[in-house]
DNA sequence: CCTACCGATCGGTAGG
DNA sequence: CCTACCGATCGGTAGG
């Protein structure tokens, strides 16, 4: 039983690479056993299917993504503007903390069956209402601009912060914060140049923060 | 022949919205053949093989891309913030016009052989490279905040943008050019309110810009 | 564009 | 975790 737990785990990171290398259609039970150095009907004296694999990696994934940033986003005690760049931060970490597991959320969901899917839509749709929700009390408290479309800037940032999951190496040039912290230089002052505004700003999400 | 030209045609339209339904790997020659009513064998009148049509796909979707942006990012007429903000329309226009092209193109090329893999990954390398080209030429002009990362917030643009392919409806409230308007505020400005500054920006990127 | 067919591979099971 | 095996489906071909 101790060792299935860690075996079950072994299948589950193999397979999120793999998925997340070459998709979850295209890749076979036997690629995942061949990973393992096992048969591939053997794969089924732990899994009961292929699907269930896949079941196991993206609900572990919208857990981490929802323990990572749920808490920060319902701290009152904080700016909407400051939550804003933590969550950033947090998102950011959960997809470098683990690649395949994030990709294969982010990307093979849709080969999960129909009931399945529609549990992932609705946390997912849950997921991109808290952005839009501190987005819409940042304009509340006069932080953001009011004249922003909540709904569709989320989808944005959170298309952007996903992306990272497509590209990022851990070899790179740039550590997962540093990239959270361009993010968030990014979302909330934009690419213009203002010669009369401090930059970054000093307490709110610049690059100095964290 | 004339016929089978628009036949090409009807088979690659039909597949690409198959694609980006099911992915390419989850749709079957059969799939196809069934959409389009003829036997799956029929298909082989028409192409060479699976592959052919999403490179077929592909390969026409990249060259939409390009005949839509490059010579807006050519034209040194413009300040580049005004370029960016129609790169960002004629790239959103491209995503709108045709979903299940662009949706193949963006999500599905990995799954082309790999010499025609390296192809593709050239070529979006390049169109990346002509996003950061323009925020890099904002930066020189003085129009663009010297401090930013432009390869880094090329990839989070062009990561926002074809997010749109996901979840873009043509019954959608927002059009394809008021989305755009949106991406390019939200790109040159952010989310920050500044109550001292005008808004939108009178001649660049501003909402009220095509 | 059809019927008939091919070898290969798929996810999964039986029985140890 | 293995060997042996299953029916179904895959992309693709032959021959009309």
């Amino acid at each position: 039983m101790v060792s299935d737990v860690s075996r079950r785990q072994q299948i589950e990171s193999t397979a999120s690479a793999l998925f997340r290398e070459r998709g979850y259609a295209a890749t076979s039970v036997r690629d995942i056993a061949r990973a393992l150095d096992i048969q591939g009907a053997s794969l089924y004296a732990h899994v009961a299917s292929k699907e269930d694999v896949l079941w196991s990696i993206v609900s572990r994934a919208a857990d981490r993504f929802d323990a990572a940033v749920t808490p920060i986003a319902r701290d009152r005690t904080l700016p909407a503007s400051v939550r804003l760049a933590r969550m950033i931060t947090a998102h950011i970490g959960v997809i470098a903390d683990d690649l395949g597991n994030a990709s294969s959320f982010l990307q093979e969901w849709r080969f999960l069956s129909a009931d399945r899917r529609a549990q992932v839509a609705a946390r997912r749709d849950g997921y991109e209402a808290m952005f839009r929700g501190i987005l819409e009390e940042g304009i509340a408290a006069g932080e953001l601009d009011p004249l922003m479309d909540a709904r569709l800037d989320a989808r944005a940032l959170l298309s952007a912060l996903n992306g990272v999951a497509g590209w990022y190496r851990p070899t790179g040039a740039l550590t997962p914060a540093q990239i959270a912290d361009r993010f968030t230089s990014l979302s909330l002052d934009g690419l213009r140049r203002r010669p009369g505004l401090s930059y970054p700003a000093p307490d709110e999400g610049g690059r100095t923060l964290r």
